[in-house]
DNA sequence: ATGGTTTTTACTGCGTC
DNA sequence: GACGCGGTAAAAACCAT
């Protein structure tokens, strides 16, 4: 009986390597498989390895040019803020402001006054009526949410953000609920953003129970054909030896033993947490530090047994590996 | 639904401080 | 005696089919 889940994971990354030729989607550079980077001076993403430029002539939000003093200011700068995914409207929709002054500054009469009032009230209206806006509106107030309670950097906030406003264009939200979504919209960004959050960790900050969040984060990702891979285990390692108060060399060796782990194929199948926390206690008995398995199994949520299966299967596969 | 795998739970024995 | 650690068996959870 060879071991299916390991053939499962194969293939799960070859079909992914497949579609990111396919959608604009891609995190990897057609032509070489290098990373890719946004270039906003520019409006370009670049590949980092062989300098491709994949998408041109996106809009550049930032400043024209630099400015020198105040009157270039002016005339170079680009008028209003840069654009967000992180507001409903991407920030884009008329505001009235709410000094009672015209565009020279002076104060208005009474009359005019009321009448901006009026227009205030109406213009806000219209910007949330329409129930896709507003549905926008509340899942991005709940990315927002759960994202900081998790400690989630702003970009994996954009991606989600990008990643709901897709689901939603794509119909995707009728007989669903909109944090269910918008949960597995930021369990999806965690990961693809390699900050991955576990599903549990995720289920503790929103409203929506863990069954839902799995069934709904599938189901998102099949119809937008998301390409996620599986977590990898050493991006949970940092989060792990900083919780315990544990010196950079510990970090150092505990990605070491995942290297030499993945080279021997000894990590398909297994969570990727179990196998980042094992790695951590394994990495502080090598570096003389002393650390308990239920310190450890603590901070990753893991079991203790877990631990100390896998940590004996990587010092094993570090044997094998390189036995001095 | 099913079957194969992994993870968890619960319990036990051993050595050390 | 409490604690850290190791092992085991059975139950639960997970996932592809």
């Amino acid at each position: 009986m060879t071991d299916t889940r390991t053939r499962r994971h194969a293939n799960e990354q070859e079909n992914d390597r497949e579609r990111e030729r396919g959608e604009g989607e891609a995190v990897v550079c057609p032509e070489c498989g290098g990373g890719l980077v946004a270039d906003a001076e520019h409006g370009e993403t670049v590949c980092s390895e062989c300098g491709l430029v994949v998408e041109e002539n996106e809009i550049d939000p930032g400043p024209e040019w630099r400015a020198f003093d105040a009157s270039e200011k002016d005339e170079k700068s680009r008028v209003g803020a840069p654009t967000t995914n992180m507001m409903h409207d991407k920030g884009l929709s008329t505001n009235i402001g709410w000094q009672d002054k015209d565009a020279y500054g002076n104060s208005l009469s009474s009359r005019q006054r009321e009448k901006m009032q009026r227009l205030r009230t109406w213009n806000e209206r219209f910007r949330t009526r329409d129930s896709k806006e507003r549905n926008l509106k509340q899942a991005l107030g709940e990315i927002d949410r759960m994202a900081s309670a998790l400690g989630l950097p702003e970009n994996v906030r954009e991606t989600a953000s990008v990643i709901y406003r897709r689901a939603l264009d794509e119909n995707l939200l009728p007989g669903r609920s909109i944090e269910g979504v918008a949960t597995s919209a930021l369990y999806a960004a965690a990961r693809q953003a390699g900050t991955p959050r576990s599903l549990d960790e995720i289920a503790a900050v929103s409203r929506v129970e863990k069954d839902e969040i799995a069934r709904t984060y599938r189901y998102v990702v099949r119809e937008l054909s998301l390409e996620i891979q599986p977590a990898d285990p050493e991006s949970y390692v940092p989060r792990f030896v900083s919780d315990l108060d544990l010196p950079d060399e510990v970090e150092r060796r505990a990605r070491e033993l995942l290297d030499t782990a993945k080279r021997q194929g000894v990590h398909s199948g297994k969570s990727p947490v179990g196998l980042a926390a094992a790695a951590v206690y394994a990495a502080s008995l090598l570096a003389n530090e002393k650390v308990t398995q239920s310190a450890v199994s603590e901070v990753a949520n893991i079991s203790e047994v877990t631990i100390r299966n896998r940590y004996h299967e990587l010092l094993e596969a570090e044997e094998e590996f390189a036995p001095p």
